[in-house]
DNA sequence: AAGTGGTCTAGACCACGTT
DNA sequence: ACGTGGTCTAGACCACTTT
Protein backbone atom coordinates (compact mmCIF):
# COMPACT_ATOMS: atom_id res chain seq x y z
CA UNK A 1 0.00 0.00 0.00
CA UNK A 2 1.16 3.27 -1.00
CA UNK A 3 2.00 5.53 1.69
CA UNK A 4 -0.30 8.37 0.31
CA UNK A 5 -3.27 5.67 0.43
CA UNK A 6 -1.69 4.71 4.07
CA UNK A 7 -2.25 8.62 5.30
CA UNK A 8 -5.62 9.30 3.60
CA UNK A 9 -6.86 5.87 5.51
CA UNK A 10 -4.98 7.20 8.68
CA UNK A 11 -7.58 10.23 8.30
CA UNK A 12 -10.54 8.18 7.22
CA UNK A 13 -10.34 6.19 10.27
CA UNK A 14 -11.45 8.94 12.66
CA UNK A 15 -14.85 10.35 12.49
CA UNK A 16 -15.71 13.68 13.21
CA UNK A 17 -14.19 13.67 17.18
CA UNK A 18 -14.16 9.99 17.21
CA UNK A 19 -11.72 8.34 18.79
CA UNK A 20 -8.77 7.05 16.47
CA UNK A 21 -7.40 4.05 16.74
CA UNK A 22 -4.32 2.39 15.49
CA UNK A 23 -4.81 -0.13 12.79
CA UNK A 24 -3.59 -3.01 14.41
CA UNK A 25 -5.94 -2.15 17.57
CA UNK A 26 -9.11 -2.28 14.69
CA UNK A 27 -7.43 -5.24 13.33
CA UNK A 28 -7.41 -7.07 16.94
CA UNK A 29 -11.48 -5.95 17.71
CA UNK A 30 -12.16 -7.53 14.39
CA UNK A 31 -10.19 -10.78 15.69
CA UNK A 32 -11.55 -10.43 19.01
CA UNK A 33 -15.56 -10.11 17.36
CA UNK A 34 -14.64 -13.77 15.31
CA UNK A 35 -13.88 -15.49 18.47
CA UNK A 36 -16.67 -13.82 20.19
CA UNK A 37 -19.33 -14.96 17.28
CA UNK A 38 -18.04 -18.51 17.33
CA UNK A 39 -15.84 -18.23 13.99
CA UNK A 40 -13.11 -20.07 15.24
CA UNK A 41 -13.91 -22.22 18.55
CA UNK A 42 -11.73 -22.80 21.27
CA UNK A 43 -8.76 -25.28 20.12
CA UNK A 44 -8.99 -24.24 16.74
CA UNK A 45 -6.44 -23.08 14.52
CA UNK A 46 -7.46 -19.73 13.24
CA UNK A 47 -6.06 -18.80 9.78
CA UNK A 48 -2.05 -17.98 9.36
CA UNK A 49 -0.84 -14.02 10.11
CA UNK A 50 -0.18 -13.77 5.93
CA UNK A 51 -3.91 -15.14 5.58
CA UNK A 52 -5.57 -12.56 7.62
CA UNK A 53 -2.79 -9.80 6.52
CA UNK A 54 -4.55 -10.50 2.81
CA UNK A 55 -8.57 -10.76 4.46
CA UNK A 56 -8.16 -7.51 6.45
CA UNK A 57 -5.98 -5.60 3.81
CA UNK A 58 -2.98 -5.02 6.07
CA UNK A 59 0.94 -6.02 6.47
CA UNK A 60 1.30 -9.29 8.08
CA UNK A 61 3.41 -7.05 10.76
CA UNK A 62 0.38 -5.50 11.21
CA UNK A 63 -1.57 -8.38 12.28
CA UNK A 64 1.28 -9.78 14.21
CA UNK A 65 1.05 -7.05 16.39
CA UNK A 66 -2.86 -7.81 17.31
CA UNK A 67 -2.20 -11.58 17.38
CA UNK A 68 0.53 -10.14 19.91
CA UNK A 69 -1.52 -8.52 22.07
CA UNK A 70 -4.79 -10.92 22.06
CA UNK A 71 -1.70 -13.88 23.17
CA UNK A 72 -0.64 -11.95 25.93
CA UNK A 73 -4.08 -11.65 26.96
CA UNK A 74 -4.44 -15.14 26.86
CA UNK A 75 -6.85 -15.16 23.72
CA UNK A 76 -4.90 -16.87 22.19
CA UNK A 77 -2.07 -19.09 21.73
CA UNK A 78 1.04 -18.84 19.43
CA UNK A 79 2.71 -22.33 18.68
CA UNK A 80 5.72 -21.88 16.43
CA UNK A 81 5.60 -23.95 13.56
CA UNK A 82 1.88 -24.78 13.78
CA UNK A 83 -0.24 -21.95 14.01
CA UNK A 84 -2.13 -19.87 16.24
CA UNK A 85 -4.87 -21.26 18.24
CA UNK A 86 -7.82 -20.09 19.98
CA UNK A 87 -7.25 -20.63 23.64
CA UNK A 88 -9.15 -23.32 25.61
CA UNK A 89 -9.70 -23.95 29.56
CA UNK A 90 -9.24 -27.81 28.48
CA UNK A 91 -5.18 -27.47 27.96
CA UNK A 92 -3.19 -27.66 30.94
CA UNK A 93 -1.70 -24.66 30.34
CA UNK A 94 -4.78 -22.68 31.01
CA UNK A 95 -5.59 -24.96 33.90
CA UNK A 96 -4.12 -23.22 36.64
CA UNK A 97 -4.79 -19.89 35.79
CA UNK A 98 -7.64 -19.21 37.54
CA UNK A 99 -6.97 -21.45 40.61
CA UNK A 100 -5.12 -19.74 42.84
CA UNK A 101 -5.60 -21.45 45.78
CA UNK A 102 -2.33 -24.24 46.48
CA UNK A 103 -0.96 -25.74 48.72
CA UNK A 104 1.70 -24.39 51.02
CA UNK A 105 4.48 -27.63 50.21
CA UNK A 106 4.17 -29.40 47.08
CA UNK A 107 2.57 -29.41 44.43
CA UNK A 108 -0.19 -28.06 42.40
CA UNK A 109 -2.59 -30.92 42.48
CA UNK A 110 -6.28 -30.96 40.44
CA UNK A 111 -9.02 -30.48 42.88
CA UNK A 112 -11.89 -32.88 42.98
CA UNK A 113 -15.32 -30.84 42.88
CA UNK A 114 -18.66 -32.47 44.74
CA UNK A 115 -21.12 -31.07 43.50
CA UNK A 116 -23.96 -29.96 46.50
CA UNK A 117 -26.74 -28.13 44.63
CA UNK A 118 -27.07 -26.99 41.49
CA UNK A 119 -30.74 -25.18 40.92
CA UNK A 120 -32.58 -22.32 39.02
CA UNK A 121 -33.62 -19.08 40.91
CA UNK A 122 -34.75 -15.93 41.10
CA UNK A 123 -31.47 -13.70 41.11
CA UNK A 124 -31.09 -11.20 44.21
CA UNK A 125 -30.56 -7.83 43.54
CA UNK A 126 -26.56 -7.74 44.61
CA UNK A 127 -26.32 -11.13 42.24
CA UNK A 128 -28.38 -9.61 39.77
CA UNK A 129 -26.56 -6.37 39.60
CA UNK A 130 -23.09 -8.27 39.06
CA UNK A 131 -24.24 -9.83 36.19
CA UNK A 132 -25.84 -7.01 34.60
CA UNK A 133 -29.14 -8.57 34.90
CA UNK A 134 -32.37 -7.54 36.54
CA UNK A 135 -33.89 -8.50 39.57
CA UNK A 136 -35.73 -11.52 40.07
CA UNK A 137 -34.04 -13.02 36.55
CA UNK A 138 -33.66 -16.70 36.16
CA UNK A 139 -30.11 -17.70 37.22
CA UNK A 140 -28.29 -21.11 37.76
CA UNK A 141 -27.31 -21.69 41.09
CA UNK A 142 -24.45 -23.95 42.29
CA UNK A 143 -22.82 -24.54 45.20
CA UNK A 144 -19.52 -26.60 45.61
CA UNK A 145 -16.99 -28.25 47.57
CA UNK A 146 -13.84 -28.63 46.11
CA UNK A 147 -11.30 -31.36 47.63
CA UNK A 148 -7.43 -31.17 47.47
CA UNK A 149 -6.30 -34.69 48.65
CA UNK A 150 -9.58 -35.70 50.16
CA UNK A 151 -9.95 -32.74 52.41
CA UNK A 152 -12.33 -30.16 51.68
CA UNK A 153 -10.50 -26.91 51.49
CA UNK A 154 -12.67 -24.70 48.69
CA UNK A 155 -16.67 -24.55 49.49
CA UNK A 156 -17.76 -22.33 46.42
CA UNK A 157 -21.00 -20.95 45.48
CA UNK A 158 -21.67 -19.73 41.83
CA UNK A 159 -24.23 -17.63 40.20
CA UNK A 160 -24.66 -17.60 36.34
CA UNK A 161 -27.39 -16.09 34.33
CA UNK A 162 -30.12 -18.46 33.49
CA UNK A 163 -30.64 -17.77 30.15
CA UNK A 164 -26.93 -18.58 28.95
CA UNK A 165 -26.92 -21.70 30.91
CA UNK A 166 -29.75 -23.46 29.93
CA UNK A 167 -29.79 -27.54 30.55
CA UNK A 168 -27.39 -26.82 33.03
CA UNK A 169 -28.37 -29.26 35.53
CA UNK A 170 -27.02 -31.64 38.65
CA UNK A 171 -26.99 -34.31 36.62
CA UNK A 172 -24.62 -32.35 33.61
CA UNK A 173 -22.44 -31.61 36.75
CA UNK A 174 -21.82 -34.81 38.33
CA UNK A 175 -21.17 -36.69 35.29
CA UNK A 176 -18.36 -34.14 34.06
CA UNK A 177 -14.53 -34.69 34.94
CA UNK A 178 -12.28 -31.29 34.57
CA UNK A 179 -12.50 -27.75 35.33
CA UNK A 180 -15.70 -26.02 35.10
CA UNK A 181 -14.83 -23.10 32.79
CA UNK A 182 -13.60 -26.02 30.25
CA UNK A 183 -17.41 -27.15 30.51
CA UNK A 184 -18.87 -23.98 29.75
CA UNK A 185 -16.98 -23.39 27.04
CA UNK A 186 -17.58 -26.30 25.33
CA UNK A 187 -21.32 -27.27 26.21
CA UNK A 188 -22.54 -23.86 26.84
CA UNK A 189 -20.42 -21.62 24.15
CA UNK A 190 -19.36 -18.83 26.95
CA UNK A 191 -15.23 -18.84 27.70
CA UNK A 192 -14.34 -16.73 30.50
CA UNK A 193 -11.56 -14.66 29.96
CA UNK A 194 -10.68 -12.26 32.80
CA UNK A 195 -11.99 -11.76 36.20
CA UNK A 196 -12.12 -9.54 38.84
CA UNK A 197 -11.60 -10.81 42.68
CA UNK A 198 -12.25 -8.96 46.32
CA UNK A 199 -10.69 -11.14 49.31
CA UNK A 200 -11.61 -11.03 52.68
CA UNK A 201 -11.14 -12.54 55.77
CA UNK A 202 -14.74 -13.82 57.43
CA UNK A 203 -15.61 -16.11 60.11
CA UNK A 204 -17.08 -19.47 59.06
CA UNK A 205 -21.01 -19.20 59.91
CA UNK A 206 -22.83 -22.78 60.80
CA UNK A 207 -22.98 -23.98 57.28
CA UNK A 208 -19.47 -23.08 56.23
CA UNK A 209 -18.03 -24.85 59.30
CA UNK A 210 -19.55 -28.04 58.94
CA UNK A 211 -19.06 -28.49 55.19
CA UNK A 212 -15.44 -27.07 55.88
CA UNK A 213 -15.09 -29.70 59.09
CA UNK A 214 -14.73 -26.40 61.12
CA UNK A 215 -15.66 -25.07 64.16
CA UNK A 216 -17.97 -21.89 63.61
CA UNK A 217 -15.89 -18.57 63.85
CA UNK A 218 -12.81 -20.74 62.48
CA UNK A 219 -11.38 -17.66 59.76
CA UNK A 220 -12.09 -18.15 55.81
CA UNK A 221 -10.70 -16.29 53.03
CA UNK A 222 -13.58 -14.93 51.74
CA UNK A 223 -12.78 -14.62 47.56
CA UNK A 224 -15.66 -12.90 45.59
CA UNK A 225 -15.41 -12.82 41.71
CA UNK A 226 -17.09 -11.77 39.02
CA UNK A 227 -15.87 -13.21 35.66
CA UNK A 228 -15.80 -11.91 32.57
CA UNK A 229 -16.15 -13.29 28.76
CA UNK A 230 -15.23 -11.28 25.51
CA UNK A 231 -16.16 -8.00 25.38
CA UNK A 232 -16.37 -7.06 28.96
CA UNK A 233 -19.51 -9.09 29.86
CA UNK A 234 -20.10 -10.56 33.06
CA UNK A 235 -21.39 -14.13 33.21
CA UNK A 236 -20.31 -15.68 36.83
CA UNK A 237 -20.49 -14.65 39.97
CA UNK A 238 -18.78 -17.06 42.71
CA UNK A 239 -18.19 -16.65 46.42
CA UNK A 240 -15.35 -19.01 47.86
CA UNK A 241 -14.96 -19.64 51.12
CA UNK A 242 -11.16 -21.02 51.55
CA UNK A 243 -9.82 -22.65 54.42
CA UNK A 244 -6.07 -21.59 54.47
CA UNK A 245 -4.55 -23.69 57.15
CA UNK A 246 -1.95 -25.68 54.69
CA UNK A 247 -3.46 -23.81 52.00
CA UNK A 248 -3.07 -20.50 50.54
CA UNK A 249 -3.51 -17.95 47.75
CA UNK A 250 -1.43 -17.19 45.35
CA UNK A 251 -0.47 -13.60 43.89
CA UNK A 252 2.35 -12.24 42.07
CA UNK A 253 2.48 -7.93 41.94
CA UNK A 254 4.31 -6.87 38.77
CA UNK B 1 24.03 -4.56 8.53
CA UNK B 2 23.93 -7.11 5.83
CA UNK B 3 22.04 -10.61 6.14
CA UNK B 4 25.53 -12.55 5.52
CA UNK B 5 26.52 -11.10 8.61
CA UNK B 6 23.34 -11.24 10.58
CA UNK B 7 23.38 -15.19 10.00
CA UNK B 8 27.43 -15.30 11.41
CA UNK B 9 25.90 -13.44 14.74
CA UNK B 10 22.79 -14.98 14.96
CA UNK B 11 25.20 -18.52 14.78
CA UNK B 12 28.09 -16.73 16.85
CA UNK B 13 25.82 -16.05 19.80
CA UNK B 14 25.24 -19.63 21.22
CA UNK B 15 28.01 -21.24 22.60
CA UNK B 16 28.58 -24.75 22.73
CA UNK B 17 25.11 -26.21 23.92
CA UNK B 18 24.31 -22.83 25.55
CA UNK B 19 20.90 -21.34 25.43
CA UNK B 20 19.54 -19.36 22.47
CA UNK B 21 18.59 -15.51 23.09
CA UNK B 22 17.02 -13.82 20.13
CA UNK B 23 18.81 -10.04 19.89
CA UNK B 24 16.34 -8.03 21.11
CA UNK B 25 16.42 -10.08 24.64
CA UNK B 26 20.29 -9.71 24.90
CA UNK B 27 19.51 -5.82 23.70
CA UNK B 28 16.93 -6.48 27.22
CA UNK B 29 19.24 -7.86 29.19
CA UNK B 30 22.08 -5.31 29.00
CA UNK B 31 19.29 -2.39 29.29
CA UNK B 32 18.88 -4.13 32.53
CA UNK B 33 21.96 -4.27 33.94
CA UNK B 34 22.49 -0.54 33.47
CA UNK B 35 19.23 0.01 35.11
CA UNK B 36 20.85 -2.37 38.10
CA UNK B 37 23.86 -0.29 37.93
CA UNK B 38 22.60 2.75 38.41
CA UNK B 39 23.62 4.06 34.82
CA UNK B 40 19.98 5.19 34.48
CA UNK B 41 18.24 6.04 37.83
CA UNK B 42 14.96 6.48 38.48
CA UNK B 43 12.93 9.43 37.09
CA UNK B 44 15.63 9.99 34.60
CA UNK B 45 15.64 9.70 30.90
CA UNK B 46 17.38 7.00 28.79
CA UNK B 47 18.74 7.29 25.16
CA UNK B 48 16.68 7.30 22.41
CA UNK B 49 16.12 4.59 20.41
CA UNK B 50 18.20 5.09 17.28
CA UNK B 51 21.48 6.19 20.64
CA UNK B 52 20.72 2.94 21.88
CA UNK B 53 20.58 1.01 18.88
CA UNK B 54 24.00 2.25 17.63
CA UNK B 55 25.39 1.95 21.25
CA UNK B 56 24.16 -1.80 20.90
CA UNK B 57 24.88 -2.21 16.98
CA UNK B 58 21.61 -3.22 16.11
CA UNK B 59 18.22 -1.94 14.69
CA UNK B 60 16.13 0.92 16.30
CA UNK B 61 13.02 -2.28 15.83
CA UNK B 62 15.23 -4.71 17.54
CA UNK B 63 15.52 -1.85 20.66
CA UNK B 64 12.24 -0.94 20.33
CA UNK B 65 10.80 -4.58 21.14
CA UNK B 66 13.68 -4.73 24.04
CA UNK B 67 12.05 -1.40 25.80
CA UNK B 68 8.03 -2.80 24.51
CA UNK B 69 8.88 -5.63 26.86
CA UNK B 70 10.28 -3.69 29.89
CA UNK B 71 7.76 -1.32 29.61
CA UNK B 72 5.21 -4.00 29.97
CA UNK B 73 7.36 -5.09 32.92
CA UNK B 74 6.52 -1.67 34.79
CA UNK B 75 10.66 -1.29 34.74
CA UNK B 76 10.32 1.72 31.90
CA UNK B 77 7.77 4.16 30.88
CA UNK B 78 7.10 5.26 27.59
CA UNK B 79 6.22 9.02 27.02
CA UNK B 80 5.62 9.67 23.44
CA UNK B 81 7.39 12.72 21.97
CA UNK B 82 9.52 13.15 25.09
CA UNK B 83 11.38 10.39 25.34
CA UNK B 84 11.98 6.64 27.40
CA UNK B 85 12.35 6.96 31.26
CA UNK B 86 13.31 4.92 34.37
CA UNK B 87 10.11 3.93 35.98
CA UNK B 88 9.55 5.34 40.20
CA UNK B 89 7.60 5.17 43.06
CA UNK B 90 7.14 8.43 42.93
CA UNK B 91 4.91 8.89 40.02
CA UNK B 92 1.15 8.72 40.89
CA UNK B 93 1.00 5.60 37.95
CA UNK B 94 2.92 3.35 40.12
CA UNK B 95 1.91 4.74 43.19
CA UNK B 96 -1.23 1.88 43.99
CA UNK B 97 0.50 -0.58 41.86
CA UNK B 98 1.05 -2.61 45.04
CA UNK B 99 -1.65 -1.80 47.47
CA UNK B 100 -3.89 -3.74 46.99
CA UNK B 101 -5.83 -3.01 50.01
CA UNK B 102 -8.97 -0.96 48.69
CA UNK B 103 -12.25 0.61 50.33
CA UNK B 104 -15.41 -1.17 49.50
CA UNK B 105 -16.95 1.89 48.24
CA UNK B 106 -15.37 5.19 47.07
CA UNK B 107 -11.98 6.54 46.22
CA UNK B 108 -8.97 4.95 46.40
CA UNK B 109 -7.30 7.60 48.87
CA UNK B 110 -3.39 7.80 50.06
CA UNK B 111 -3.09 5.78 53.83
CA UNK B 112 -1.06 7.53 56.27
CA UNK B 113 1.64 5.71 58.15
CA UNK B 114 3.06 5.45 61.86
CA UNK B 115 5.57 3.93 62.42
CA UNK B 116 5.69 1.73 65.57
CA UNK B 117 8.85 0.47 65.41
CA UNK B 118 12.72 0.15 63.48
CA UNK B 119 15.43 -1.06 64.38
CA UNK B 120 18.13 -3.97 64.15
CA UNK B 121 17.82 -7.75 64.37
CA UNK B 122 19.12 -10.80 63.59
CA UNK B 123 17.55 -12.77 60.80
CA UNK B 124 15.32 -15.88 61.73
CA UNK B 125 15.64 -18.80 59.69
CA UNK B 126 12.61 -18.44 57.54
CA UNK B 127 12.93 -14.23 57.36
CA UNK B 128 17.04 -15.14 56.47
CA UNK B 129 16.07 -17.90 53.84
CA UNK B 130 13.41 -15.68 52.05
CA UNK B 131 16.07 -13.38 52.16
CA UNK B 132 18.81 -14.89 50.77
CA UNK B 133 20.36 -14.33 53.83
CA UNK B 134 22.29 -16.44 56.76
CA UNK B 135 19.91 -16.98 60.15
CA UNK B 136 21.65 -14.78 62.38
CA UNK B 137 22.36 -11.99 59.66
CA UNK B 138 21.76 -8.50 60.48
CA UNK B 139 18.18 -7.24 58.97
CA UNK B 140 16.03 -4.39 59.63
CA UNK B 141 13.08 -4.69 61.47
CA UNK B 142 9.73 -2.07 61.01
CA UNK B 143 6.46 -2.30 62.17
CA UNK B 144 3.82 0.37 61.33
CA UNK B 145 0.13 0.77 61.14
CA UNK B 146 -1.40 1.94 57.88
CA UNK B 147 -4.36 4.30 58.43
CA UNK B 148 -7.40 4.95 55.76
CA UNK B 149 -9.46 7.81 56.99
CA UNK B 150 -7.92 7.99 60.22
CA UNK B 151 -8.24 4.17 61.00
CA UNK B 152 -6.22 1.39 61.41
CA UNK B 153 -6.73 -0.84 58.71
CA UNK B 154 -3.58 -2.89 58.22
CA UNK B 155 -0.75 -3.67 60.33
CA UNK B 156 2.82 -4.36 58.36
CA UNK B 157 6.07 -6.34 60.15
CA UNK B 158 8.55 -5.74 57.47
CA UNK B 159 12.36 -7.14 57.35
CA UNK B 160 14.92 -5.92 54.63
CA UNK B 161 18.60 -6.99 54.92
CA UNK B 162 20.80 -4.90 56.99
CA UNK B 163 24.01 -4.72 54.74
CA UNK B 164 21.52 -3.00 52.09
CA UNK B 165 19.76 -0.40 54.49
CA UNK B 166 22.15 1.02 56.48
CA UNK B 167 21.33 3.94 58.21
CA UNK B 168 17.24 3.10 57.86
CA UNK B 169 15.94 4.61 61.38
CA UNK B 170 12.56 5.23 62.84
CA UNK B 171 13.80 9.25 62.82
CA UNK B 172 14.24 8.55 58.83
CA UNK B 173 11.03 6.70 58.42
CA UNK B 174 9.13 9.39 60.72
CA UNK B 175 10.19 12.34 58.60
CA UNK B 176 9.37 10.91 55.23
CA UNK B 177 6.40 11.08 53.93
CA UNK B 178 5.04 8.74 50.59
CA UNK B 179 5.27 6.02 49.13
CA UNK B 180 7.51 3.18 51.34
CA UNK B 181 9.13 1.81 47.74
CA UNK B 182 9.67 5.22 47.03
CA UNK B 183 11.87 6.00 50.17
CA UNK B 184 14.14 2.40 49.38
CA UNK B 185 14.18 3.76 45.95
CA UNK B 186 15.74 7.18 46.71
CA UNK B 187 17.27 6.60 50.16
CA UNK B 188 18.54 3.38 49.56
CA UNK B 189 19.05 2.87 45.74
CA UNK B 190 17.32 0.03 45.83
CA UNK B 191 14.47 -0.46 43.48
CA UNK B 192 11.16 -2.73 44.56
CA UNK B 193 10.10 -4.47 40.44
CA UNK B 194 8.04 -7.47 41.72
CA UNK B 195 6.32 -8.96 44.79
CA UNK B 196 4.89 -12.61 45.27
CA UNK B 197 2.19 -12.90 47.76
CA UNK B 198 0.70 -15.51 49.84
CA UNK B 199 -2.63 -15.03 51.15
CA UNK B 200 -4.46 -16.34 54.21
CA UNK B 201 -7.47 -15.49 56.64
CA UNK B 202 -6.02 -16.11 60.49
CA UNK B 203 -7.54 -14.94 64.00
CA UNK B 204 -6.10 -11.92 65.34
CA UNK B 205 -4.07 -12.63 68.14
CA UNK B 206 -3.99 -10.23 71.44
CA UNK B 207 -1.19 -7.56 69.92
CA UNK B 208 -2.74 -7.01 66.60
CA UNK B 209 -6.15 -6.87 67.93
CA UNK B 210 -5.46 -4.19 69.91
CA UNK B 211 -3.19 -2.09 67.42
CA UNK B 212 -6.18 -2.70 64.97
CA UNK B 213 -8.83 -2.00 67.86
CA UNK B 214 -10.31 -5.35 67.20
CA UNK B 215 -11.22 -8.10 69.57
CA UNK B 216 -8.97 -10.84 69.78
CA UNK B 217 -10.02 -13.71 67.34
CA UNK B 218 -11.27 -11.48 65.40
CA UNK B 219 -10.69 -12.89 61.41
CA UNK B 220 -7.92 -10.80 59.63
CA UNK B 221 -6.13 -11.58 56.21
CA UNK B 222 -2.84 -11.87 56.34
CA UNK B 223 -0.75 -11.09 53.72
CA UNK B 224 2.77 -12.03 53.35
CA UNK B 225 5.12 -10.60 50.56
CA UNK B 226 8.32 -11.37 49.33
CA UNK B 227 9.56 -8.26 47.06
CA UNK B 228 12.45 -8.60 44.46
CA UNK B 229 14.75 -5.68 42.71
CA UNK B 230 16.05 -6.36 39.88
CA UNK B 231 17.63 -9.91 38.57
CA UNK B 232 15.15 -11.60 40.52
CA UNK B 233 17.10 -10.52 44.49
CA UNK B 234 14.73 -10.53 46.95
CA UNK B 235 14.92 -7.49 49.69
CA UNK B 236 11.88 -7.40 51.56
CA UNK B 237 9.88 -9.63 53.74
CA UNK B 238 6.42 -8.30 54.52
CA UNK B 239 3.82 -9.52 56.66
CA UNK B 240 0.52 -7.26 56.60
CA UNK B 241 -2.63 -8.22 59.06
CA UNK B 242 -5.81 -6.72 57.15
CA UNK B 243 -9.02 -6.01 58.76
CA UNK B 244 -11.14 -6.16 55.73
CA UNK B 245 -14.83 -4.85 57.61
CA UNK B 246 -15.15 -1.95 54.90
CA UNK B 247 -11.91 -2.65 52.82
CA UNK B 248 -10.80 -5.40 50.56
CA UNK B 249 -7.82 -6.85 48.77
CA UNK B 250 -8.47 -6.57 45.02
CA UNK B 251 -6.98 -8.12 42.88
CA UNK B 252 -7.95 -9.05 38.82
CA UNK B 253 -7.25 -12.24 37.26
CA UNK B 254 -6.53 -11.76 32.94
C1' DA C 1 11.70 23.21 13.21
C1' DA C 2 13.63 19.45 15.53
C1' DG C 3 13.50 15.34 18.22
C1' DT C 4 11.07 11.64 20.39
C1' DG C 5 8.20 7.62 20.51
C1' DG C 6 4.14 5.24 17.68
C1' DT C 7 2.54 2.94 13.55
C1' DC C 8 2.88 0.62 9.24
C1' DT C 9 5.07 -1.60 5.56
C1' DA C 10 8.09 -4.90 2.91
C1' DG C 11 11.28 -8.28 2.69
C1' DA C 12 14.90 -11.26 4.42
C1' DC C 13 16.19 -15.22 7.09
C1' DC C 14 15.76 -18.48 11.26
C1' DA C 15 13.43 -22.15 14.10
C1' DC C 16 9.99 -25.47 14.44
C1' DG C 17 6.72 -28.94 13.06
C1' DT C 18 4.51 -31.59 9.52
C1' DT C 19 4.33 -33.89 5.20
C1' DA D 1 10.17 -29.60 0.97
C1' DC D 2 6.86 -26.71 2.76
C1' DG D 3 4.25 -23.74 5.83
C1' DT D 4 3.97 -21.71 10.24
C1' DG D 5 5.35 -18.36 13.60
C1' DG D 6 9.82 -15.72 15.35
C1' DT D 7 13.43 -12.36 14.58
C1' DC D 8 15.68 -8.57 12.36
C1' DT D 9 16.24 -4.86 9.34
C1' DA D 10 15.29 -0.44 6.80
C1' DG D 11 12.60 3.20 5.78
C1' DA D 12 8.41 5.85 5.59
C1' DC D 13 5.13 8.70 7.91
C1' DC D 14 2.18 10.14 12.10
C1' DA D 15 1.55 12.19 16.80
C1' DC D 16 3.28 14.56 20.56
C1' DT D 17 6.42 17.72 23.04
C1' DT D 18 9.78 21.15 23.33
C1' DT D 19 12.67 24.73 21.32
Amino acid sequence: MAEAQRSADAVARRGKGAVFAPLYKQIKQLLVEGLDQGEWKPGELIPSEFELAARFQVSQGTVRKAIDELAAEHLLVRRQGKGTFVATHHEPRAQFRFLRIVPDEGEVVPAQSRFLECRRQRAAADIARSLDLKTGDAVVFIRRLLLFDGTPIVLDDIWLPGAMFKGLTADRLAEYHGPLYGLFETEFGTRMIRADERLRAVAADATEAELLRLKPGAPLLLVERVSYTYGERPVEVRRGFCVTTGYHYRNTLT
